[in-house]
DNA sequence: CAGAAATTACAACGATCGTTGCAACCGTTG
DNA sequence: CAACGGTTGCAACGATCGTTGTAATTTCTG
Protein backbone atom coordinates (compact mmCIF):
# COMPACT_ATOMS: atom_id res chain seq x y z
CA UNK A 1 0.00 0.00 0.00
CA UNK A 2 1.22 3.39 -1.15
CA UNK A 3 -1.26 4.94 1.87
CA UNK A 4 0.50 8.49 2.02
CA UNK A 5 -1.74 9.55 4.97
CA UNK A 6 -0.08 11.84 7.62
CA UNK A 7 -0.66 9.71 11.18
CA UNK A 8 -1.45 12.02 13.97
CA UNK A 9 -5.73 12.83 13.64
CA UNK A 10 -6.17 16.58 14.42
CA UNK A 11 -7.80 17.99 11.26
CA UNK A 12 -7.75 21.40 10.89
CA UNK A 13 -10.14 22.36 9.52
CA UNK A 14 -12.26 20.20 6.39
CA UNK A 15 -10.74 17.41 4.51
CA UNK A 16 -8.61 18.98 1.87
CA UNK A 17 -6.88 16.60 -0.22
CA UNK A 18 -3.66 17.35 -1.32
CA UNK A 19 -1.53 15.11 -3.86
CA UNK A 20 1.87 14.03 -1.83
CA UNK A 21 4.75 15.84 -1.75
CA UNK A 22 7.45 14.58 -3.85
CA UNK A 23 11.02 15.05 -2.05
CA UNK A 24 9.94 13.63 0.90
CA UNK A 25 9.11 9.90 -0.05
CA UNK A 26 12.05 9.32 0.43
CA UNK A 27 11.90 9.16 3.92
CA UNK A 28 10.13 6.57 3.56
CA UNK A 29 11.92 4.36 1.14
CA UNK A 30 14.98 5.26 3.74
CA UNK A 31 13.27 4.17 6.42
CA UNK A 32 12.11 0.80 4.52
CA UNK A 33 15.63 -0.14 3.47
CA UNK A 34 16.98 0.94 7.24
CA UNK A 35 14.21 -1.83 8.41
CA UNK A 36 15.21 -4.52 6.30
CA UNK A 37 18.78 -4.30 7.42
CA UNK A 38 17.98 -3.82 10.85
CA UNK A 39 15.21 -6.47 10.52
CA UNK A 40 17.23 -9.01 8.94
CA UNK A 41 20.32 -8.52 11.09
CA UNK A 42 18.35 -8.48 14.52
CA UNK A 43 15.25 -10.56 13.97
CA UNK A 44 11.88 -8.74 14.64
CA UNK A 45 11.87 -8.57 18.24
CA UNK A 46 15.73 -7.77 18.41
CA UNK A 47 15.21 -4.84 16.37
CA UNK A 48 14.07 -1.50 18.15
CA UNK A 49 12.35 1.08 16.47
CA UNK A 50 15.31 3.32 17.41
CA UNK A 51 18.10 1.09 15.83
CA UNK A 52 16.18 1.06 12.70
CA UNK A 53 15.98 4.90 13.00
CA UNK A 54 19.46 5.29 12.84
CA UNK A 55 20.55 3.10 10.58
CA UNK A 56 17.95 5.13 8.31
CA UNK A 57 19.27 8.11 9.33
CA UNK A 58 15.88 9.26 10.14
CA UNK A 59 13.77 10.22 13.64
CA UNK A 60 12.42 8.11 15.74
CA UNK A 61 9.08 9.74 15.36
CA UNK A 62 8.96 10.12 11.87
CA UNK A 63 8.87 6.52 11.76
CA UNK A 64 5.72 6.82 13.58
CA UNK A 65 4.43 9.36 10.97
CA UNK A 66 5.14 6.55 8.14
CA UNK A 67 3.71 3.55 9.76
CA UNK A 68 1.37 3.31 12.63
CA UNK A 69 3.12 0.01 14.35
CA UNK A 70 6.37 -1.33 14.33
CA UNK A 71 4.31 -4.57 13.13
CA UNK A 72 2.68 -3.04 9.75
CA UNK A 73 6.66 -1.65 8.72
CA UNK A 74 7.93 -5.23 9.37
CA UNK A 75 5.25 -6.37 7.29
CA UNK A 76 5.76 -3.99 4.63
CA UNK A 77 9.26 -4.55 4.37
CA UNK A 78 8.80 -8.57 4.96
CA UNK A 79 6.60 -8.42 1.52
CA UNK A 80 8.58 -6.04 -0.54
CA UNK A 81 11.43 -8.50 0.19
CA UNK A 82 9.71 -11.54 -0.58
CA UNK A 83 8.79 -10.18 -4.07
CA UNK A 84 12.18 -9.12 -4.46
CA UNK A 85 13.41 -12.18 -4.12
CA UNK A 86 10.90 -14.05 -6.13
CA UNK A 87 11.77 -12.05 -8.68
CA UNK A 88 15.72 -13.55 -8.33
CA UNK A 89 14.69 -16.86 -8.06
CA UNK A 90 12.49 -16.55 -11.52
CA UNK A 91 14.90 -14.49 -13.35
CA UNK A 92 17.65 -16.95 -12.65
CA UNK A 93 15.61 -19.68 -14.08
CA UNK A 94 15.08 -18.06 -16.94
CA UNK A 95 18.59 -17.61 -17.56
CA UNK A 96 19.02 -20.97 -16.91
CA UNK A 97 16.33 -22.93 -18.87
CA UNK A 98 17.58 -21.19 -21.73
CA UNK A 99 20.58 -23.54 -21.74
CA UNK A 100 18.63 -25.97 -21.13
CA UNK A 101 16.79 -25.75 -24.49
CA UNK A 102 19.79 -26.77 -26.43
CA UNK A 103 19.98 -29.95 -24.61
CA UNK A 104 23.71 -30.30 -24.39
CA UNK A 105 24.30 -31.66 -21.10
CA UNK A 106 21.22 -31.79 -18.85
CA UNK A 107 23.39 -33.02 -15.97
CA UNK A 108 25.73 -30.50 -16.28
CA UNK A 109 22.63 -27.53 -16.93
CA UNK A 110 21.05 -28.83 -13.56
CA UNK A 111 24.34 -28.22 -11.49
CA UNK A 112 25.22 -25.10 -12.70
CA UNK A 113 21.48 -24.26 -11.80
CA UNK A 114 21.54 -25.90 -8.60
CA UNK A 115 24.70 -24.32 -7.61
CA UNK A 116 23.50 -21.11 -8.39
CA UNK A 117 20.34 -21.62 -6.33
CA UNK A 118 21.53 -22.54 -3.33
CA UNK A 119 23.65 -19.59 -3.39
CA UNK A 120 20.73 -17.61 -3.17
CA UNK A 121 20.42 -18.33 0.51
CA UNK A 122 23.98 -16.11 0.93
CA UNK A 123 22.99 -13.83 -1.65
CA UNK A 124 19.75 -12.55 0.66
CA UNK A 125 20.73 -12.88 4.02
CA UNK A 126 18.72 -10.47 5.24
CA UNK A 127 15.66 -11.55 3.30
CA UNK A 128 15.89 -15.27 4.81
CA UNK A 129 16.08 -13.76 8.18
CA UNK A 130 12.89 -12.26 8.06
CA UNK A 131 11.84 -15.75 7.02
CA UNK A 132 13.54 -16.96 10.04
CA UNK A 133 10.94 -14.61 11.81
CA UNK A 134 7.99 -15.33 10.08
CA UNK A 135 8.97 -19.19 11.27
CA UNK A 136 9.55 -18.67 14.91
CA UNK A 137 6.32 -16.19 15.24
CA UNK A 138 4.51 -18.55 12.94
CA UNK A 139 1.01 -19.38 14.96
CA UNK A 140 0.96 -15.99 16.57
CA UNK A 141 1.47 -13.97 13.01
CA UNK A 142 -1.52 -12.49 11.63
CA UNK A 143 -2.83 -15.32 8.74
CA UNK A 144 -3.10 -12.39 6.11
CA UNK A 145 0.39 -11.70 5.96
CA UNK A 146 1.50 -15.41 5.74
CA UNK A 147 -1.05 -16.17 3.17
CA UNK A 148 0.18 -13.61 0.77
CA UNK A 149 3.65 -13.72 1.73
CA UNK A 150 3.11 -17.92 0.31
CA UNK A 151 1.33 -16.09 -2.96
CA UNK A 152 4.27 -13.59 -3.89
CA UNK A 153 7.10 -15.81 -2.32
CA UNK A 154 7.26 -19.93 -2.75
CA UNK A 155 4.08 -20.74 -4.46
CA UNK A 156 5.45 -18.31 -6.76
CA UNK A 157 8.73 -19.43 -7.52
CA UNK A 158 6.66 -23.03 -7.62
CA UNK A 159 4.68 -22.37 -10.18
CA UNK A 160 7.00 -20.51 -12.33
CA UNK A 161 9.66 -23.64 -12.38
CA UNK A 162 6.25 -25.98 -12.91
CA UNK A 163 6.19 -24.05 -15.55
CA UNK A 164 9.41 -24.11 -16.96
CA UNK A 165 9.71 -27.83 -16.75
CA UNK A 166 6.52 -28.23 -18.15
CA UNK A 167 8.27 -26.80 -21.01
CA UNK A 168 11.13 -28.97 -21.39
CA UNK A 169 8.73 -31.58 -20.54
CA UNK A 170 7.18 -30.93 -24.29
CA UNK A 171 10.02 -30.48 -25.59
CA UNK A 172 10.90 -34.11 -24.82
CA UNK A 173 14.18 -33.49 -22.43
CA UNK A 174 12.45 -34.81 -19.28
CA UNK A 175 9.98 -37.25 -18.60
CA UNK A 176 7.18 -35.85 -16.39
CA UNK A 177 3.76 -36.43 -15.32
CA UNK A 178 2.76 -34.07 -13.05
CA UNK A 179 5.20 -31.25 -13.70
CA UNK A 180 3.61 -29.68 -9.82
CA UNK A 181 5.25 -32.76 -8.34
CA UNK A 182 8.15 -32.69 -10.10
CA UNK A 183 8.81 -28.93 -9.25
CA UNK A 184 8.27 -29.78 -5.64
CA UNK A 185 11.00 -32.44 -6.24
CA UNK A 186 13.26 -30.53 -7.79
CA UNK A 187 12.67 -27.58 -4.98
CA UNK A 188 13.08 -30.32 -1.95
CA UNK A 189 16.00 -31.52 -4.04
CA UNK A 190 17.84 -28.79 -4.25
CA UNK A 191 16.33 -25.89 -2.46
CA UNK A 192 15.75 -28.59 0.56
CA UNK A 193 19.45 -27.59 2.11
CA UNK A 194 17.56 -24.75 3.32
CA UNK A 195 15.89 -27.53 5.73
CA UNK A 196 19.77 -29.16 5.86
CA UNK A 197 21.41 -26.22 7.10
CA UNK A 198 17.99 -25.03 9.44
CA UNK A 199 17.86 -22.18 7.45
CA UNK A 200 21.64 -20.94 8.32
CA UNK A 201 21.15 -21.79 11.69
CA UNK A 202 24.09 -24.71 10.87
CA UNK A 203 26.84 -24.18 8.77
CA UNK A 204 27.56 -26.28 6.14
CA UNK A 205 30.71 -26.73 4.17
CA UNK A 206 31.74 -26.15 0.45
CA UNK A 207 32.04 -29.71 -0.13
CA UNK A 208 28.52 -30.67 1.83
CA UNK A 209 27.16 -28.22 -0.29
CA UNK A 210 28.24 -29.65 -3.24
CA UNK A 211 27.35 -32.64 -2.15
CA UNK A 212 23.82 -32.56 -2.07
CA UNK A 213 23.46 -30.62 -5.12
CA UNK A 214 25.06 -33.24 -6.92
CA UNK A 215 23.37 -36.09 -5.49
CA UNK A 216 20.04 -34.09 -5.92
CA UNK A 217 20.42 -33.63 -9.74
CA UNK A 218 21.28 -37.44 -9.50
CA UNK A 219 17.93 -38.18 -8.06
CA UNK A 220 16.22 -35.54 -10.00
CA UNK A 221 17.72 -36.92 -13.08
CA UNK A 222 16.74 -40.88 -12.01
CA UNK A 223 13.32 -39.50 -11.49
CA UNK A 224 12.44 -37.70 -14.32
CA UNK A 225 15.24 -38.01 -16.64
CA UNK A 226 14.27 -38.83 -20.65
CA UNK A 227 13.20 -42.18 -20.73
CA UNK B 1 0.56 -33.77 37.61
CA UNK B 2 3.32 -34.14 40.11
CA UNK B 3 4.80 -37.40 39.26
CA UNK B 4 7.59 -39.08 41.20
CA UNK B 5 10.18 -40.06 38.87
CA UNK B 6 13.73 -41.13 40.60
CA UNK B 7 16.04 -40.34 37.76
CA UNK B 8 19.35 -41.40 37.26
CA UNK B 9 21.95 -40.20 38.88
CA UNK B 10 22.87 -36.94 39.00
CA UNK B 11 25.37 -35.88 36.62
CA UNK B 12 24.29 -31.93 36.82
CA UNK B 13 25.96 -29.78 39.35
CA UNK B 14 29.85 -29.73 39.52
CA UNK B 15 29.14 -30.28 43.45
CA UNK B 16 31.54 -33.09 44.21
CA UNK B 17 29.48 -33.35 47.86
CA UNK B 18 26.18 -33.28 46.81
CA UNK B 19 24.36 -35.87 48.34
CA UNK B 20 21.16 -35.56 46.54
CA UNK B 21 18.18 -34.51 48.72
CA UNK B 22 15.01 -36.41 47.41
CA UNK B 23 12.34 -33.20 47.57
CA UNK B 24 14.88 -30.77 45.38
CA UNK B 25 14.65 -32.85 42.19
CA UNK B 26 11.90 -32.64 41.89
CA UNK B 27 11.47 -29.11 41.45
CA UNK B 28 13.95 -29.47 38.49
CA UNK B 29 12.06 -31.52 37.13
CA UNK B 30 9.22 -29.55 37.35
CA UNK B 31 11.10 -26.35 36.33
CA UNK B 32 12.06 -27.93 33.27
CA UNK B 33 8.27 -29.62 32.52
CA UNK B 34 7.53 -26.23 32.63
CA UNK B 35 9.98 -24.68 30.82
CA UNK B 36 9.58 -27.06 27.84
CA UNK B 37 5.72 -26.22 28.15
CA UNK B 38 6.50 -22.17 28.12
CA UNK B 39 9.15 -22.10 26.03
CA UNK B 40 7.40 -24.41 23.22
CA UNK B 41 4.66 -22.14 23.78
CA UNK B 42 6.27 -18.88 24.16
CA UNK B 43 9.05 -18.97 22.57
CA UNK B 44 13.00 -17.86 23.79
CA UNK B 45 11.98 -14.82 24.13
CA UNK B 46 8.28 -14.38 24.60
CA UNK B 47 8.45 -16.97 27.77
CA UNK B 48 9.03 -15.10 31.23
CA UNK B 49 10.85 -16.73 33.63
CA UNK B 50 8.03 -15.62 36.12
CA UNK B 51 5.56 -17.44 33.54
CA UNK B 52 7.54 -20.71 33.51
CA UNK B 53 8.05 -20.58 36.96
CA UNK B 54 4.62 -20.23 37.32
CA UNK B 55 3.51 -23.23 35.26
CA UNK B 56 5.24 -24.79 36.94
CA UNK B 57 3.89 -24.29 40.37
CA UNK B 58 7.61 -23.07 41.56
CA UNK B 59 8.52 -19.30 42.72
CA UNK B 60 10.48 -17.62 40.47
CA UNK B 61 13.49 -17.43 42.67
CA UNK B 62 14.03 -21.19 43.12
CA UNK B 63 14.62 -21.52 39.62
CA UNK B 64 17.68 -18.97 39.92
CA UNK B 65 18.76 -21.29 42.40
CA UNK B 66 18.92 -23.97 40.21
CA UNK B 67 19.78 -22.52 36.86
CA UNK B 68 22.18 -19.60 36.42
CA UNK B 69 20.62 -18.22 33.68
CA UNK B 70 17.71 -18.49 31.45
CA UNK B 71 19.80 -19.21 28.81
CA UNK B 72 20.78 -22.20 30.75
CA UNK B 73 17.48 -23.77 31.43
CA UNK B 74 16.76 -23.16 28.02
CA UNK B 75 19.72 -25.06 26.69
CA UNK B 76 19.10 -28.04 28.84
CA UNK B 77 15.17 -28.36 28.10
CA UNK B 78 16.07 -28.05 24.47
CA UNK B 79 18.73 -30.87 24.41
CA UNK B 80 16.53 -33.03 26.60
CA UNK B 81 13.86 -32.50 24.33
CA UNK B 82 16.07 -33.28 20.79
CA UNK B 83 17.08 -36.57 22.66
CA UNK B 84 14.02 -37.24 23.41
CA UNK B 85 12.32 -36.81 20.03
CA UNK B 86 14.96 -39.26 18.33
CA UNK B 87 14.57 -41.88 20.79
CA UNK B 88 10.92 -41.79 19.82
CA UNK B 89 11.94 -41.41 16.17
CA UNK B 90 14.16 -44.40 16.22
CA UNK B 91 11.58 -46.27 18.01
CA UNK B 92 8.91 -45.23 15.20
CA UNK B 93 11.94 -46.57 12.41
CA UNK B 94 12.12 -49.99 14.45
CA UNK B 95 8.75 -50.77 14.02
CA UNK B 96 8.32 -50.45 10.69
CA UNK B 97 10.95 -51.54 9.32
CA UNK B 98 10.01 -54.89 11.50
CA UNK B 99 7.40 -54.91 8.59
CA UNK B 100 9.57 -53.88 5.49
CA UNK B 101 11.69 -57.36 6.74
CA UNK B 102 8.68 -59.23 5.45
CA UNK B 103 8.83 -58.12 2.31
CA UNK B 104 5.21 -58.42 1.66
CA UNK B 105 4.15 -54.83 0.05
CA UNK B 106 7.32 -52.55 0.49
CA UNK B 107 5.09 -49.23 -1.08
CA UNK B 108 2.36 -49.83 1.91
CA UNK B 109 4.84 -50.05 4.48
CA UNK B 110 6.54 -46.79 2.92
CA UNK B 111 3.12 -45.31 3.55
CA UNK B 112 2.44 -45.89 6.20
CA UNK B 113 6.41 -45.33 7.92
CA UNK B 114 5.64 -41.90 5.85
CA UNK B 115 2.61 -41.12 7.61
CA UNK B 116 3.36 -41.41 11.08
CA UNK B 117 6.88 -39.79 10.25
CA UNK B 118 5.07 -36.44 9.71
CA UNK B 119 2.71 -37.14 12.20
CA UNK B 120 5.81 -36.41 14.74
CA UNK B 121 5.29 -32.55 13.96
CA UNK B 122 1.86 -33.01 15.17
CA UNK B 123 3.50 -35.31 17.93
CA UNK B 124 5.68 -32.84 19.38
CA UNK B 125 4.30 -29.16 19.07
CA UNK B 126 6.13 -28.08 21.88
CA UNK B 127 9.91 -29.48 20.54
CA UNK B 128 9.50 -28.57 17.47
CA UNK B 129 8.44 -24.66 18.78
CA UNK B 130 11.97 -25.23 20.96
CA UNK B 131 13.71 -25.64 17.33
CA UNK B 132 12.19 -22.84 16.26
CA UNK B 133 13.74 -20.37 18.48
CA UNK B 134 17.09 -22.49 17.50
CA UNK B 135 16.42 -21.30 13.74
CA UNK B 136 15.62 -17.73 14.84
CA UNK B 137 18.33 -17.11 17.32
CA UNK B 138 20.64 -18.75 14.76
CA UNK B 139 23.88 -16.84 13.86
CA UNK B 140 23.32 -15.57 17.37
CA UNK B 141 23.05 -19.02 18.98
CA UNK B 142 26.30 -20.63 20.94
CA UNK B 143 27.81 -22.76 18.54
CA UNK B 144 28.12 -25.89 21.09
CA UNK B 145 24.51 -25.59 21.53
CA UNK B 146 23.87 -26.19 17.87
CA UNK B 147 26.35 -28.85 17.70
CA UNK B 148 25.33 -30.87 20.35
CA UNK B 149 21.83 -30.31 19.12
CA UNK B 150 22.71 -31.27 15.54
CA UNK B 151 24.40 -34.65 17.34
CA UNK B 152 21.46 -35.82 19.57
CA UNK B 153 18.91 -34.85 17.19
CA UNK B 154 18.74 -34.73 13.45
CA UNK B 155 22.15 -36.79 12.94
CA UNK B 156 21.15 -39.34 15.31
CA UNK B 157 17.91 -39.46 13.55
CA UNK B 158 19.72 -40.11 10.18
CA UNK B 159 22.78 -42.44 10.88
CA UNK B 160 19.57 -44.63 12.39
CA UNK B 161 17.78 -44.65 9.24
CA UNK B 162 21.05 -45.24 7.05
CA UNK B 163 21.86 -48.47 9.47
CA UNK B 164 18.67 -49.43 8.58
CA UNK B 165 18.13 -48.43 5.10
CA UNK B 166 21.46 -50.52 4.56
CA UNK B 167 20.32 -53.72 6.29
CA UNK B 168 17.13 -53.92 3.77
CA UNK B 169 19.71 -53.24 0.91
CA UNK B 170 21.53 -55.87 2.21
CA UNK B 171 18.65 -58.60 1.82
CA UNK B 172 18.10 -57.15 -1.53
CA UNK B 173 14.78 -54.71 -1.02
CA UNK B 174 16.64 -52.13 -2.01
CA UNK B 175 18.86 -51.10 -4.59
CA UNK B 176 21.22 -48.51 -2.50
CA UNK B 177 24.76 -47.59 -3.21
CA UNK B 178 24.95 -45.06 -0.79
CA UNK B 179 23.19 -45.40 2.03
CA UNK B 180 23.61 -41.95 3.60
CA UNK B 181 22.35 -40.29 0.75
CA UNK B 182 19.20 -42.78 0.56
CA UNK B 183 18.73 -41.69 4.10
CA UNK B 184 19.08 -38.13 3.57
CA UNK B 185 16.95 -38.66 0.28
CA UNK B 186 13.90 -40.24 2.46
CA UNK B 187 14.09 -37.23 4.78
CA UNK B 188 13.92 -35.07 2.98
CA UNK B 189 10.72 -36.68 0.65
CA UNK B 190 9.20 -37.18 3.66
CA UNK B 191 10.46 -34.58 6.93
CA UNK B 192 11.22 -32.32 4.11
CA UNK B 193 7.10 -31.29 4.64
CA UNK B 194 8.71 -28.87 8.06
CA UNK B 195 9.82 -27.14 4.89
CA UNK B 196 6.91 -27.36 2.90
CA UNK B 197 4.88 -26.15 5.65
CA UNK B 198 8.30 -23.68 6.69
CA UNK B 199 8.22 -25.47 9.95
CA UNK B 200 4.21 -24.86 10.80
CA UNK B 201 4.16 -21.44 10.15
CA UNK B 202 1.97 -22.75 7.20
CA UNK B 203 -0.98 -24.70 7.36
CA UNK B 204 -1.57 -27.99 5.56
CA UNK B 205 -4.22 -29.91 4.92
CA UNK B 206 -4.43 -32.88 5.37
CA UNK B 207 -5.07 -33.76 1.98
CA UNK B 208 -1.75 -32.01 0.90
CA UNK B 209 0.21 -33.80 3.46
CA UNK B 210 -1.40 -37.28 2.08
CA UNK B 211 -0.30 -36.03 -1.46
CA UNK B 212 3.07 -35.04 -0.26
CA UNK B 213 3.77 -37.92 1.44
CA UNK B 214 2.54 -40.50 -1.20
CA UNK B 215 4.97 -38.82 -3.64
CA UNK B 216 7.35 -39.04 -1.60
CA UNK B 217 7.09 -42.30 -1.24
CA UNK B 218 6.77 -42.95 -4.80
CA UNK B 219 10.02 -41.02 -5.69
CA UNK B 220 11.71 -42.72 -2.87
CA UNK B 221 10.95 -46.24 -4.95
CA UNK B 222 12.05 -44.87 -8.24
CA UNK B 223 15.14 -44.10 -7.17
CA UNK B 224 15.93 -46.67 -5.09
CA UNK B 225 13.80 -49.21 -5.70
CA UNK B 226 14.75 -53.22 -6.17
CA UNK B 227 15.50 -53.09 -9.66
C1' DC C 1 8.38 35.31 0.45
C1' DA C 2 4.70 33.23 3.20
C1' DG C 3 2.41 29.41 4.80
C1' DA C 4 1.86 24.67 5.34
C1' DA C 5 3.59 20.24 5.98
C1' DA C 6 7.06 17.24 7.39
C1' DT C 7 10.99 16.34 10.31
C1' DT C 8 13.56 16.62 14.39
C1' DA C 9 15.24 16.43 19.18
C1' DC C 10 13.76 15.63 23.57
C1' DA C 11 11.39 13.91 27.18
C1' DA C 12 8.43 11.04 29.27
C1' DC C 13 5.00 7.30 30.28
C1' DG C 14 3.98 2.59 30.97
C1' DA C 15 4.97 -1.91 30.48
C1' DT C 16 7.85 -5.95 30.55
C1' DC C 17 11.57 -8.44 31.93
C1' DG C 18 15.96 -10.64 33.83
C1' DT C 19 18.01 -10.80 37.91
C1' DT C 20 19.17 -10.27 42.84
C1' DG C 21 18.72 -9.52 47.87
C1' DC C 22 16.31 -10.43 51.94
C1' DA C 23 13.69 -12.19 55.65
C1' DA C 24 10.49 -15.61 56.90
C1' DC C 25 9.24 -20.44 56.45
C1' DC C 26 9.38 -25.45 56.34
C1' DG C 27 10.98 -30.26 55.89
C1' DT C 28 14.66 -33.19 56.45
C1' DT C 29 18.62 -34.84 58.92
C1' DG C 30 21.89 -35.72 62.62
C1' DC D 1 15.11 -30.78 69.55
C1' DA D 2 18.12 -27.95 66.86
C1' DA D 3 20.56 -26.85 62.80
C1' DC D 4 20.77 -26.68 58.06
C1' DG D 5 19.49 -26.06 53.49
C1' DG D 6 16.03 -25.41 50.08
C1' DT D 7 11.84 -22.72 49.17
C1' DT D 8 8.93 -18.78 49.08
C1' DG D 9 6.94 -14.24 48.51
C1' DC D 10 8.10 -9.70 48.00
C1' DA D 11 10.32 -5.84 46.67
C1' DA D 12 13.34 -3.56 43.96
C1' DC D 13 17.01 -2.29 40.57
C1' DG D 14 18.32 -1.42 35.95
C1' DA D 15 17.68 -1.90 31.41
C1' DT D 16 15.11 -2.00 27.16
C1' DC D 17 11.49 -0.85 24.43
C1' DG D 18 7.12 0.78 21.97
C1' DT D 19 4.78 4.70 21.66
C1' DT D 20 3.18 9.48 22.14
C1' DG D 21 3.23 14.61 23.03
C1' DT D 22 5.35 18.94 22.21
C1' DA D 23 7.68 22.67 20.56
C1' DA D 24 11.15 24.11 17.52
C1' DT D 25 13.01 23.72 13.02
C1' DT D 26 13.67 22.47 8.35
C1' DT D 27 11.90 21.84 3.73
C1' DC D 28 8.86 22.04 0.19
C1' DT D 29 5.02 24.37 -2.43
C1' DG D 30 2.22 28.02 -4.19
Amino acid sequence: MASREQGAGAARGPGVRKPPRKGLLEKRQAIERGARTVFGREGYTGASVDAIAAEAGVSTRTIYNHFTDKEELFREVFLASAASVTADSTDLFARHFRHFARAVDVEADLLALGREWVGQNSKHPEHFALVRQIITEGPRMPADVIEEWQRVGPQAVRADLAERLRELADQGLFDIDDADAAARHLSLLIGGITLESFFGAVRLSAAQVEKFVASGVWAFLKLYGPS
